[in-house]
DNA sequence: CCGCCCCTTACAGTTCCCTGACGTTCCTGA
DNA sequence: TCAGGAACGTCAGGGAACTGTAAGGGGCGG
């Protein structure tokens, strides 16, 4: 079986050349020409990588992003769009998405940035990498955090969090260890309830009874910690 | 433990850059000054990431590339370079690079990419170390005390003073030095029954009789002794 | 303008810790 | 040996400390 390259991008030329391409290179290649037709597509035909423009009417990018992750869909992502801010990378990159690519580009870039990712998928895929406690998986390559097997959608904070819990694998990661970690560098003397407001939040979507966690465990006067 | 990142970068103040940001983001970074320097880094220090440079003194970054790879090395590789020719691109990960940033570029997007490629990578190990005396068992890093193998909950500060007590292993520990040591501001000459309080409640709930300590002996006049 | 995310704040519920009082044990000296 | 005193053991209650959690507002991007 051929590997599956989904396209998701409004414009018909564009598409179609990138189509054409990939073809040639012996991808089986389809197209998606808005974020709802994207998302649909990628949920029917399950393509082993999808390329993703930014610039989408009806749907934005992200969101099908977004949704596609929410989803459980794990497979490479690249996006592709004509913004090249720094911060727009950056947001891509934390929505879970593998590569970012701005236009202009150069077709020969693009498809090697392609086998690129496909490569980088198949190695792994021998030794796959999902942490997990309970009845919760946590896939660190896609941010895709399932529950008894149906995704759970979790903010890019709550994952973060939640990543720097499981890091520990069980022993105690005091609020200043985990401000340093998620939030960055600056761990002031803040006294500050964020942490625990989105512990409770992890909690509510993770536990099975938040009021008496099993996994995410308060240790009083010391801070938070995972039990496998 | 943490993520091993290997800078292969010939100018000093770059690589000397990256790795200040790499670390602050709580990676191990070692920095490499040439190919071949490289190259041994790579097999004796087992990276899980590599940011190579292209334009290397010695050995060509290419060549440096090659020889991970036909080395074994299966962890992802972050090329770096000046030179953004689509087909020095190509070249690059068709040598087996994993992504591919040209200079100028910002960091933030650099770590973000790193962050991208190790999400499918990574996994991480842990190290246990127990005190222990008789059938008691502490784990300092989960604050956790087991007694014949089953959880006995402390409360913050009884855990706080038995760690206290088994640092000392056998020496006499004074209500003062105790005091000092967990409560952290200095012990006044308050005549204070709370150290001892503490110890009772230790005592209930470590010993298997609290009227006839075995462990957490008194030495009159003194303080309070653990007996192995 | 809306929606999402994140942080803060405030309040409520618990747990915990210290204190003071009293009982018990140990040591000492007559 | 025994009384007295000092040191330690124990207990319970008030209040402080800590955490859970529900709004609310600001910010940012779409």
């Amino acid at each position: 079986m051929p590997t599956r390259i989904l396209i998701v991008e409004d414009n018909p030329d564009l598409a179609f050349g990138l189509r054409n391409n990939l073809e040639i290179e012996g991808y089986d290649v389809s197209v998606a020409g808005d974020g709802p037709e994207g998302v649909a597509s990628a949920r029917a035909w399950h393509p082993d990588l999808v390329i993703l423009d930014l610039m989408l009417p009806g749907m934005d990018g992200y969101r099908v992003l977004r949704t596609l992750r929410d989803d459980g869909f794990d497979k490479p992502v690249l996006i592709l769009t004509a913004r090249g801010e720094e911060a727009d990378k950056v947001m891509g990159f934390r929505t879970g998405a593998d590569d970012y690519v701005t236009k202009p580009f150069g077709v020969l870039e693009l498809l090697a940035r392609v086998d690129a990712l496909l490569r980088r998928t198949v190695r792994v895929a021998k030794g796959v990498v999902v942490e997990s406690f309970g009845e919760v998986q946590i896939d660190p390559a896609t941010r895709l955090v399932r529950r008894q097997g149906s995704a759970v959608p979790l903010a890019p904070m709550e994952f973060d969090l939640l990543l720097a819990l499981v890091r520990r694998r069980g022993a105690v990661a005091s609020r200043r260890e985990l401000m340093k970690e998620v939030w960055g560098h600056q761990a002031d003397d803040v006294v500050s309830r964020t942490v625990d407001t989105h512990i409770a939040e992890l909690r509510r979507k993770l536990e099975p009874d938040p009021a008496a966690p099993r996994h995410i465990l308060t240790v009083r006067k010391a801070g938070y910690r995972l039990q496998a």
